[in-house]
DNA sequence: AATGAATGAGAATTCATTCAT
DNA sequence: AATGAATGAATTCTCATTCAT
């Protein structure tokens, strides 16, 4: 016993994983210790609460874009380039994400009631949009290039809740497609 | 004792627009009760469990949509009059719907775990699809009318997702503009 | 099932008797609905939670002294009587109270942490005293009869800890003889 | 790693404040080692558990009394003088001891549950009571110093009490005045 | 000595549900 | 229909304790 079984990292991957299968409310501290081959209250030792997972896990993720995604936007590529490796890399995300975007999920299921969640979706979703821009400004006006990453978001949104239901991939691809035929 | 209080849609209304803000999962059948002004017992004399008043919840706004809006399709009115009377009354629903589109919401909440469910849900977005896409038929051919519905779904489910974090209806009724502007 | 069991002031009884012999803390729900032929859960049916039921002792037994002791100092007696009403309705309440005052053991035990109870608490105190003080003012000028209220009750409460510890009767009751003989 | 940060002693300094200020079943190990500065586990390098903590905490203010207060009585003072001193020590601690007597404390919330404490507790109070008969026996028949005696411990633990709910320190000051008129 | 990770038991509380009245 | 009392399971969280490092 006490034995090193788990990282902070790896609990907050399985969490990720249950909130975005099973919803977060619906998802018992239990769960993700059974998930982490752990007990209950050994979680504690790595997360002051549940809510704290909830956060930790939302900046997870958003960070992940940041690093990952959002970031293409400062490479030395032509616009098209970025923008294609831009919704590449984001298809890929969703299309192997069980379960969809958590940020979107917390978004409807709680960030009504828990203001830090709120203000980091909030966050997630604006330098989303703000990476989209600063490509498409590169041939379009500033107003016309944020309504197309606005639209874009949104329907990639729309379409990750379709995807869920109905596990139609070409559907979900066809979103980031009718963006890369505006550049 | 043994008044009538409420009547099963006052519960279904009361219980909807707690799931809508707080979520499913995270609404209690005393929450339910309380905003009725009932105790939790009562509840039960109306619904079977609190899956029925999910699925009730459900049905009942999927109807709504049937009644008020896809109907519309039918009417005798030009094109662009029909598209215009759907986006205005869809408008309207989702601006006055404080926590955005249940039917979305528990498709990401417990959809994956309760199949009945799921096919309400799921019926509801392919109605919807059809509706749009019967509408968008007079001028489109069948697959490009289908992309445009699809497009226009999964975007405004966005958007309602957005508009929850901003509260900007602005940019939730630029969906619906865009669509118009195909027609 | 569902059949009433117990009432509120019950549990409160019983409650109070845990309390006085195991202490606030170390009595658990399930120990009092244990003792109330209860599970758990069912507790919560009558009290909102475990602090709302130690403020209820606490107000249950001041409201028990108000009542059926420091009234006595309204009653047409002789001074001396009175008094002695007073004390012997006062030791036989702590000869027969198994575990002492708990006004005093919450005192000590939690009244630093909780405002609601330490407010109960010097309370009960200073209406005792009050209560003394007026009956003793018959005979003697106000500041020494709220020395002898004020010698009598510490010595009491002092005398109902060794009572604890001792099982000596005689010496508890010698305080209260103790303030007979002054007046 | 492995750099000594405390001692033991410090250890039950910091956990006597605790207890007196919390109670004993109110604070965990957690809260002593939050207060050492160490982590929960440490604590076990210096005590084999909680309940050695208490009865050394117990011990150790016990002993604080027979080196520093009891002994008095064997001091070669006149009795008024060694009354005096004994007096003024007692104050000194209990006006400075924050949450009161834990001697008392305990024998109020676990005494009744732990015979090892139990048996400190009563010693500590009967060696009391034997110092001040010792001295009081110069002036005083026996039985008559004992009522004495007794009556003073009784109504200082009382006035201790109260000191701890109003701050009144003139108040928990006139118990030992009261005494010292004795001789 | 001290730490970090873990444990298992048990704490308070909440939940959906039942049912006699 | 509605209520009040109860249930049993589950939930979040805390606690004392252990032990390899």
């Amino acid at each position: 016993m006490a034995i090193k079984k788990t990282s902070k990292e790896e609990i907050l991957n399985k969490a990720i994983n249950l909130f975005k299968t099973q919803g977060f409310s619906n998802t018992s501290m239990a769960n993700i210790a059974d998930e982490c081959g752990l007990i209950k209250g050994s979680i504690y030792h790595h997360f002051k609460n549940k809510d704290e997972i909830g956060l930790e896990a939302l900046k997870y993720i958003s960070e992940y874009f940041d690093k990952n995604i959002f970031s293409i936007k400062d490479e030395t590529l032509l616009t098209k380039e970025k923008l294609e490796k831009i919704v590449k890399k984001t298809d890929e995300y969703f299309l192997n994400s069980n379960g969809g975007c958590l940020l979107a999920n917390l978004a409807t299921e709680v960030s009504n009631q828990n203001e830090a969640y709120k203000t980091v979706i909030i966050d997630y979703f604006k330098t989303w949009e703000e990476c989209l821009v600063e490509v498409l400004e590169e041939k379009y006006p500033k107003n016309e290039a944020q309504d197309l990453a606005y639209e874009y978001i949104c329907s990639l949104q729309g379409a990750i809740i379709m995807f869920n239901l109905t596990n139609n991939k070409k559907r979900l691809l066809k979103i980031g497609k009718n963006l890369l035929t505006k550049v």
